[in-house]
DNA sequence: CCCTGTTTTCGACCAGTAGGCGAAAACATC
DNA sequence: GATGTTTTCGCCTACTGGTCGAAAACAGGG
């Protein structure tokens, strides 16, 4: 029996407040009418990395996918019945305020409450949720779901929908301009039908668009260095 | 040109107070007397993580290993010479008390003056030495590499080591035991030839063991959650 | 036996960071 | 102008990490 090797991207974005995650529904066997994950065969030029990009450009502009990174192999020997096939599996994220057009058999489904899921897809959405979950509060990936420009109301409620539980929109707002990731644009957003303060508006810093992953506890002795610019 | 799956493995060590990668001597081509990681082929009824261990135990005593993680796919399509052959890379870890019995052709290297590397085995030690690094700081992942028992100054010159940086006793110790993973065993060990006063014996608790990934910012609202216990 | 040197341990202090609260600002509608 | 709504900002508290120095506990030498 030889070894296949196919790509997997969990794509998620929050749409109507929810997270939620890009699927297609498989027109034939086996898991004919289940919801899977896009991807497809690694090409023999290619590494998993350009082979996800390419394989989601069939399904959505990628120009919208903001971020896109290994989540991991997924290897079980009967994970797809039949043939022994190995999932490189990815996550990718799209800013909240794009619209992608997607194909027919293709829907966006809520990451809490997945339809009937093909193979082992449904792992792998739990699987990125929760990488998303989890980087999102040390790392600056917030970025790759929020529009250019935004209010902080509207971020704290993308990052609300992200993580699943409420977010203080004081304590975000001065966590991440701490960070040095977050900077006011000047302009101001109208208020509300209900009225209220114009909201001003903001969008992430260059540095920010470098995800930075070291929240480095036991640093290195000697003065801090300086967050900003 | 068909696709092989090959699984490879960086166990790590602490050995004379520098950390060390398991290598051993290629003695056919192709990159024949280059230093290669352990590993091998994926075999038809295991999954990636159960290949690396097999493999494994044909270099080290398995029971040595305390922890495996996934590292991420390597896929250049030539990072192989000839055929196509795509990687899972693995990372390990040793407490730095065992000394397992390896073969003729394998050896220790310091991660940061490694030998003349087989294929692209130079970048998943670096891969690997980064995880590693990062992971130190912000999960329990130490005890992977520490002695059952050990004292606060071994556990010291440990995390120096494999962090590369110089680390407060007095700091690592407060910030360790405040995190509910390291305990008193009551014990003390005998003084050094220079003489000074006994330092007192610990190991890590039960719930250091589960690596805890998450120093979660931007946490839910409400009361703290208890350390304790 | 006391003094010195060494190593470990512990408490105190400081700074940086996150969470929470409420007042003030800036708007809309009535 | 009064009221309601939303945003913004400052202040307070709690917790955590980094640093320093004193005290504790040992060995060895005079």
């Amino acid at each position: 029996m030889p070894t296949g090797h196919e790509v997997l991207a969990a794509v998620l974005q929050v749409r109507a407040d929810v997270l939620q995650v890009l699927l297609w529904q498989r027109g034939k066997d086996p898991d004919r009418g289940r919801w899977a994950l896009p991807g497809g065969a690694l090409g023999a030029t290619e590494d998993v990395e350009e082979s996800v990009r390419r394989q989601l450009a069939e399904k959505v502009d990628v120009q919208e996918v903001a971020h896109v990174e290994q989540l991991g192999v997924f290897s079980a020997p009967a994970r797809v019945p039949g043939v022994r096939l190995v999932a490189t599996a990815f996550l990718g994220l799209v800013p909240s305020d794009a619209d992608p057009e997607i194909p027919a058999d293709t829907a966006w489904h809520p990451v809490d409450r997945l339809p009937e899921t093909a193979f082992d897809h449904a792992e792998i959405v739990r699987d990125a949720r929760d990488r998303l979950r989890a980087k999102l509060s040390y790392t600056n990936l917030g970025f790759a779901l929020a529009p250019r420009e935004f209010t902080v109301s509207a971020l704290r409620e993308l990052y609300a929908a992200a993580l699943g539980h409420p977010v203080s929109a004081t304590n975000l707002q001065r966590v991440l301009t701490r960070r040095g990731v977050l900077e006011a644009t000047g302009e101001t957003a109208p208020p509300g039908p209900a009225g209220g303060r114009p909201a001003a508006v903001f969008r992430f810093t260059e540095r920010a668009l470098r995800v930075t992953d070291a929240s480095a506890v036991l640093r290195p002795p000697g003065p801090r260095e300086s967050t900003g610019e």
